[in-house]
DNA sequence: TGAAGCCATCGTCTTTAATGATGGCCTGAG
DNA sequence: CTCAGGCCATCATTAAAGACGATGGCTTCA
């Protein structure tokens, strides 16, 4: 049994066929059963079914999958590894949350480009869920979510805190203020928000429930949206903390056991560090030192 | 790349050289060195430098070299996952504390090897560390030891419970009765044993310290000493139970903290689970729940 | 009933790998 | 100093493995 073997036998079972396979394949289909066949004949077990629609994988053949799968996997890392000589480069492709990529990323990413210039650095951003989602499908490297995240296949390092805070118009100097009924909407980025069942939790605790919401693609729209009056939003202090000193918004601090996330670096545990990932983390790190620096 | 290739290289690194590697694989130095040359090409960097004693492996290479040694140890784990059909058979090597495989496991492995005799099993016995070094080593499949253990690679899963018991001879009936100075010993398993280290604690927090030790190959050799009068030691009270009732010896409870320690199943995290393993665990969960029956 | 899609088989051909002999290089013993 | 013994590189040759394309049998669906 061989990678190669474990190749095809992948492709013939992910498409459920040979023919298929063999297309995928760049071969001929004669070549495709001929390596099955040995290959069965090797492992002294059947494969596959076989019949006129196709095929489909035995118990033995399902067992096999996996190994198949993982080998692929492991060679193509391999392959990584070894061009992967200590200088940053290639593609990098990194999850956050909007907030996170708005409030903290800026210097982090200027400061990565200006002095790893051979990376290409994609920055995806979405919710926590979904980021963690496609952490585990090896779409991204890493990605900034809300921690903690406890996930037995993901590594985690606490890399910023933010104080979150409520956010309304700035003729709304206290809570009770705020207007009740349909006048108040809340305003989040989108649907799957990690703030906003937060906010409604929040939101709830104060006996504020039923607004309606308001969706944004763009913290500016949200922010826009709160300056006149539309509704309230909960956003990281840095966010805001300008457009208030303006005097644009209010905001209004939450106790530390609502207030305070810490956001989370996280990786697949399995999954190889990249020299250029190493390099990112790095950067993130030093950030959030200025950061706390700054604070103090 | 291939799982060949690496298999090659594998050997290459190991050996240090193309020669000896040729010998290892059942082949001519010249196709190892055509092959690792060819590799080298194919990846487009160096992974041995040459030298008249042999090869060394270059920063590629050594990057390589982990890579390598997986990809050979998960097809070797496809191969018996496929072969695996089952029923549980072939080879388990299981590491067990040696008093868990005086009091505990006689029933599992009668009951065990009554009912699936294709399966070869090796009880391999020593203290936890040991045991957790050979599963970690891949040596064993599993192994019963001293938990709770936490270790990365490692997954747990209580089985036991034991209650340790002070063991004297019978004439001692308090433990303030224990002579001191050179008159007692403390008698251990041997050196390493878990519960040496927990005896010696035990009897310094009762101000008992600075004894000789004496080391036994075998359970019924320190039963022996006790007996005799020799010296203390700590044991499962199943142990002795038997023969304290008999008048042999005399035992001493402990507090809870003290006396309690659970027996934990472990296994590596990443290590394929054979359905002989399975089996195992089951007639282990099983023998765990007839005593805990029998203890109502 | 016939077209379309599927897999199995076979002989041929190409590519790849393995072999054994040779040569150059370095090292350490005599 | 020299020479034997280890090491790796190279090359022509041979053996094996894999890829190919054509064919045929089977089932399904129109």
């Amino acid at each position: 049994m061989d990678s190669a073997d474990l190749r095809i036998f992948e492709a013939v079972a992910r498409l459920g066929g040979m023919n298929r396979a063999a297309a995928e394949l760049n071969t001929v289909q004669s070549n495709v059963t001929a390596r099955i066949r040995l290959l069965e004949e090797r492992l002294g077990a059947p494969l596959f079914d076989r019949h006129s629609r196709g095929v489909e994988l035995t118990a033995a053949g399902r067992r096999l999958l996996p190994y198949a799968t993982r080998v692929g996997r492991l060679l193509a890392e391999a392959r990584r590894a070894v061009e992967d000589n200590g200088v940053p480069k290639g593609p990098l492709d990194i999850g956050s949350l909007e907030t996170t990529a708005a409030v903290r990323l800026p210097p982090v990413l200027a400061a990565y480009a200006a002095r790893y210039p051979e990376v290409d650095l994609v920055l995806n951003t979405g919710t926590s869920a979904e980021m963690i989602e496609r952490v585990l499908a090896r779409k991204l490297e890493a990605a900034f979510v809300c921690g903690p995240v406890d996930h037995p296949e993901l590594v985690q390092e606490p890399v910023f805190e933010e104080e979150l805070v409520l956010v309304t118009a700035p003729s709304i100097r206290r809570l009770d203020a705020l207007p009740r009924g349909d006048d108040l909407k809340i305003v989040v980025l989108r649907a799957g928000c990690s703030y906003r069942q937060k906010l409604e939790d929040i939101l709830a605790r104060r006996g504020i429930v039923g607004l309606r919401r308001l969706e944004f693609g763009t913290i500016d729209g949200i922010i826009g949206c709160v300056m006149a009056g539309l509704g309230v939003t909960l956003l990281p202090l840095s966010v805001v903390e300008s457009a208030s000193r303006a005097g644009k918004l209010a905001y209004h601090p939450l106790p530390a056991n609502e207030g305070r996330v810490e956001t989370a670096f996280v990786r697949r545990r399995d999954a190889f560090v990249s020299t250029a990932l190493a390099a990112f983390l790095d950067c993130a790190r030093a950030g959030q030192v200025a950061t706390a620096d700054a604070a103090d």
